[in-house]
RNA sequence: UGGGGAGUCGCCAAGUGGUAAGGCAGCGGCCUUUGGAGCCGCCAUUCGUAGGUUCGAAUCCUACCUCCCCAGCCA
């Protein structure tokens, strides 16, 4: 027999070498550069998230792609953080990715910071100058705006940009030296103010910011902005395919530009569609708002889409890599359905979850003619799916609970469960047949009294006998209290962005996102749990130990619940 | 109305001149001590629209329509 501590998912199992075999036009890429010799078929990505926030489902994608294309081809992959803004980026966040990708099971092979390019990224800046190519100007961010033209007009040249060489290798030194106060000057490169791409229109290199940065401190005091940061970053670590999204395809000739000018390794850059979820969003500043409005308990609430969240909930790395190989990698701007991600889960949680009754809404049921003071200890499976899980006992008494929505009085067609003068089979228990109905003096319905069949012992039907349904059930005196969660989307709708005039994505908040269920009745070997252990609570869904949990006060979060199709038959009744 | 991307089943997505893969969802059935799981079957004469080339087009050409991204000293 064997106990029922369950895998708690605290060690990441490391992900396979593989990154699935479904084609995709980067895998096409990556296979033709080797077949072709491109860097002496090396292979080398990273991924490069910046530290504003907690990696969500749609990080999940880009690790899967950037590891496990590297992987998949024998070659390496960076964990790089873009740390270039010190006014968004927190070690709190640096921590957190770290602990993410890890749980996704991924290893990184050289840890990297955009901040440990710094000094190099100056110096390059110095040779752009001296060649001509920057240069510092002293318009102000309002004045560079109305300078920058629009879509359909060009834009105008900076009073500043023809200032000497030595003028602008003065200034920009005092910039470095902090003579300048914020905003006062920039350093620009000097492209093209005509250019249909507004991104080459004298893209800002530099501004000044006096402010500590999480790992530099106060060493600078002009930071380097994303475009002239990200691809001699990329370069710097000979970065062979830089994976990024969609949303950076304008930016792809300026990187390039820079990488040109400065005639460094040739990393390129390829983009592929983010993922979109329904009834859900990956703004990190959207996700941000929610937690510092209180919207939610924080970036790991369980009903964030956040990997941490996920994490709390229940969900699995393996059913979020199975997922992330799951998608398509093109360039199309789709939204997957959230019922895709839940399939991945389910099917893992099945093979891997402990079974366990648990009653979330109980209903006292008196067996009438089993003895007062007998308690039977009945097998249980543990994982049906997985015969190596074992089993385990279960005592059975006299008084039980039942779930309440497994009775009903008058009970409508195709409804197989218990109700007056039925018999329904108790899980490994017996099979009882409901007698009689007590209520309280509001009519509701506050115990069942039964008999049960003694020749059913652990639910078989000697006389091959059929019943309808099988339910689960607790012995009252045997019974733990736990309290559960219970969650549904955060949004009401499919794409919260979707809102009236004057509104924002608050307003579609989902107001029942959360229900918290206390008295529920668990089985006895519930009783002490680990945080993070996983189980299926027979017939009602996927649970996972929340660490909000105390010794005998255990606390469960709905990870998912099991396709249900009597609820389907119910609702579709309704229609 | 500048430039860049994209439009194949409800959703995601293969396909790149030879006669529409697959997954999710859905719908039937079988099986079942979880109405779970599993198993079997069904589910685009049609590829944004209209023309054209070709023996033959989702794939090539032309025009048009729709959606997304870019005017941060954010990434």
């Amino acid at each position: 027999m064997n106990s029922l501590k369950s895998d708690s998912g605290a060690k990441p199992a490391e992900a396979p070498a593989e990154s699935g075999s479904r084609s995709n036009f980067i895998r096409d890429i990556i296979a033709e550069d080797i077949r072709t010799g491109k860097h002496g078929g090396r292979v080398q990505t990273r991924f490069p998230p910046e530290p504003n926030g907690y990696l969500h489902i749609g990080h999940a994608k880009a690790i899967y792609l950037d590891f496990g294309l590297a992987a998949e081809f024998g070659g390496k992959c960076n964990l790089r953080f873009d740390d270039t803004n010190p006014s968004k980026e927190e070690t709190e966040y640096v921590e957190a990715i770290m602990e993410d990708v890890e749980w996704l099971g991924y290893k990184w092979d050289g840890l990297f910071y955009a901040s440990d390019y710094f000094q190099q990224l100056y110096e390059w800046a110095v040779q752009l100058i001296k060649a001509g190519k920057a240069f510092v100007c002293d318009l102000s961010a309002d004045e560079i705006r109305e300078y920058r033209g629009t879509l359909t007009e060009p834009g105008k040249e900076s009073p500043y940009r023809n200032r000497s060489v030595a003028e602008n290798l003065d200034l920009f030194e005092r910039m470095k030296n902090g003579e300048f106060p914020d905003g006062s000057r920039t350093l620009r490169a000097k492209i093209d103010m005509a250019s249909p791409n507004v991104n080459f229109r004298d893209p800002v290199m530099y501004r000044i910011l006096h402010m500590e940065h999480h790992r530099t401190g106060n060493q600078w005091c002009i930071y380097p902005m994303y475009d002239w940061a990200h691809g001699q970053s990329d370069s710097i670590e000979k970065v062979t395919h830089s994976i990024c999204t969609l949303e950076f395809d304008n930016n792809r000739p300026l990187y390039n530009w820079y990488i040109e000018q400065l005639g460094i390794f040739p990393s390129q850059q390829y983009e592929f569609d983010r993922l979109s979820l329904s009834y859900t969003m990956m703004s990190k500043r959207k996700l941000l708002r929610l937690v510092q409005e209180g919207r939610v308990a924080g970036w790991n609430d369980p009903r964030m889409p956040t990997l941490s969240g996920m994490r709390r909930r229940g969900y699995t790395p393996e059913a979020i890599r199975n997922f992330a190989a799951s998608l398509g990698v093109s360039k199309t701007n789709g939204v997957t359905q959230l019922q895709q991600l839940e399939y991945y889960v389910r099917e893992d949680l099945n093979k891997h979850a402990l079974r366990v009754m648990a009653v979330l809404n109980p209903l006292r049921v008196v067996i009438d003619n089993y003895p007062d003071n007998l308690v039977e200890e009945m097998d249980a499976v543990n994982n049906p799916e997985d015969a190596s899980a074992g089993s385990r006992k279960v005592p059975f008494s006299k008084v039980l609970y039942i779930e309440q929505d497994d009775f009903r009085e008058d009970p409508p067609k195709q409804f197989y469960r218990l109700a007056p003068g039925r018999e329904v089979r108790l899980r490994y228990g017996y099979l009882i047949t409901c007698q009689s109905v007590v209520k309280d003096a509001d009519g509701n319905i506050v115990e069942l009294h039964c008999t049960y069949d003694p020749a059913t012992r652990g639910g078989n039907t000697p006389d091959g006998r059929k019943v309808k349904s099988t339910i689960h059930w607790v012995s009252a005196a045997h019974a733990v209290d736990a309290e559960v969660r219970l969650y549904d989307t955060l949004f009401t709708k499919e794409d919260p962005n979707e809102v009236e005039e004057g509104q924002d994505f608050t307003a579609n908040l989902n107001p029942n996102s959360l229900e918290v269920l206390t008295g529920c009745k668990v089985e006895p070997g519930l009783r002490d749990v680990e945080p993070g252990a996983r189980y299926q609570f027979e017939r009602m869904g996927y649970f996972c130990v929340d660490p909000d949990s105390k010794s005998g006060k255990p606390v469960f979060n709905r990870t998912i619940g099991l396709k249900d199709t009597w609820a389907k038959i119910e609702q579709r009744g309704k229609k």
